[in-house]
DNA sequence: ATGATAATAGGAGATATCTCATAATGAGGT
DNA sequence: ACCTCATTATGAGATATCTCCTATTATCAT
């Protein structure tokens, strides 16, 4: 982990940095500062409290929920302009998460310490803050709901549409399937299948769509 | 659906009142008024607009999720204290959710017409909104990501725990088997393998927890 | 390069869970 | 009382998905 100062920072992403400032009262800005974490590197660890509350500004990250038997479970991608800590910021946060970056991220931190109060005050801050809770509940609730209606293979579906990028699915197998909540060898199988069914060709370690409406429509049906 | 209103709901129950008017801005109750709902009455429809932020005072209601090839999940319980259509409020709400009475309810409902302006302008609200989104955030995580990590005998027994009165097991089962997303049909086989293994017992139609421990064990361990 | 570690790949067998069908019992309304 | 409809119950068979194993590739640091 890197540490920049803020200054520099602005400089260099004058964009990003007016839209800090748009969103951030001046007194908790003079506290902030830049974090650079690497690959693979943790922003957040289940079983170390919090300190700071991070705005993603650049590259993605992966929430885990950690449970009692120790299984993780992948809940959340995150992208730029997600809250990480945000929970513990309010005080609701009981078990924490890991947070782990997947490409090198780039985040504003505040120090809570010297923070919260401002923030907790600041009528933009809490109103954004609200609605970025609202989106997310949606959306996660959305993952989830979709997770116990759907067989895997809609669900499958619908996931490749949705993060394939110029007709190529290159995702992680083994974070996929803790994404979807399935084995890593029930994810192969159904990959297999969408081959053999015509749905995707295989080239090398990639999967590109040959056929998207099939696709699409796979990803809708419940049959 | 029956309106009351909130001055002569004030008489009768002093404490909510008080509570209700440390909460909200004095501006907003005097559009404030009180409704009833009978059982099984629908509080919000999933297709129409919602018009009113709901407080639930009194009674059980459940959220239904709606999906596009019409299944419905049952994803949140609802009692005192929480909201409904908070999300429409802060305008992140996309697709609307069914929520229908459990039994008898008594909400507070306060207009959007006059009193949204109000609300997103209150500091004590937002923070109320923002802690009640997170926690809520939270929640639902937490219940589905159990759904995703434990197998059904295991979340069935927790649930059973956390939801017991007096040792007594009595929920419907059509809507316990719609929460925790599995078939009517493997919810009876559950229980029937719980009453063979002598954690349960048959009473009726409610069922008695006769071995605690036992019961608590298997809501912990992935086994 | 070389070895070590992680990611991909697939076989075989087990089981948790689903679907569909049918019957019995209970609750509410006329 | 009687009919209707929702709830509880159970059987039989199908399958989506899991666990456990074992190779075969990539990737990466030394």
């Amino acid at each position: 982990m890197e540490k920049i100062n803020l200054e520099d920072y602005a400089k260099n992403f004058e964009d990003i940095y007016n839209d800090i400032q748009k969103n951030f009262p001046k007194a908790v800005l003079h506290q902030a500062f830049i974090c650079k974490f690497s690959s693979n590197e943790y922003i957040v660890r289940f079983d170390e409290e919090v300190q700071y509350l991070f705005l993603l500004l650049e590259g993605r990250a992966k929430i885990y929920l950690v449970h009692e038997n120790g299984k993780r479970a992948l809940i959340q991608f995150l992208k730029k302009d997600d809250f990480i800590g945000e929970l513990s910021l309010i005080e609701v946060e009981k078990n924490l998460k890991d947070v782990v970056a997947i490409n090198d991220c780039t985040c504003l931190a505040v120090p809570f310490a010297s923070s919260k109060e401002h923030l907790l005050n600041d009528n933009l801050f809490l109103h954004n803050l609200s609605k970025y809770l609202g989106e997310k509940l949606l959306k996660r609730t959305d993952h989830y709901t979709d997770m116990q209606d759907y067989e895997f293979k809609n669900r499958l579906a619908k996931y490749i549409l949705q993060i394939q990028n110029d007709g190529c699915f290159q995702e992680k197998h083994s974070e996929t399937a803790e994404y979807m909540g399935v084995s890593y060898r029930h994810l192969l199988y159904t990959l297999n299948q969408f081959h053999e069914d015509g749905l995707l060709e295989k080239k090398g370690r990639k999967y590109i769509i040959i056929n998207e409406e099939k696709l699409e429509r796979l990803s809708l049906k419940k049959d």
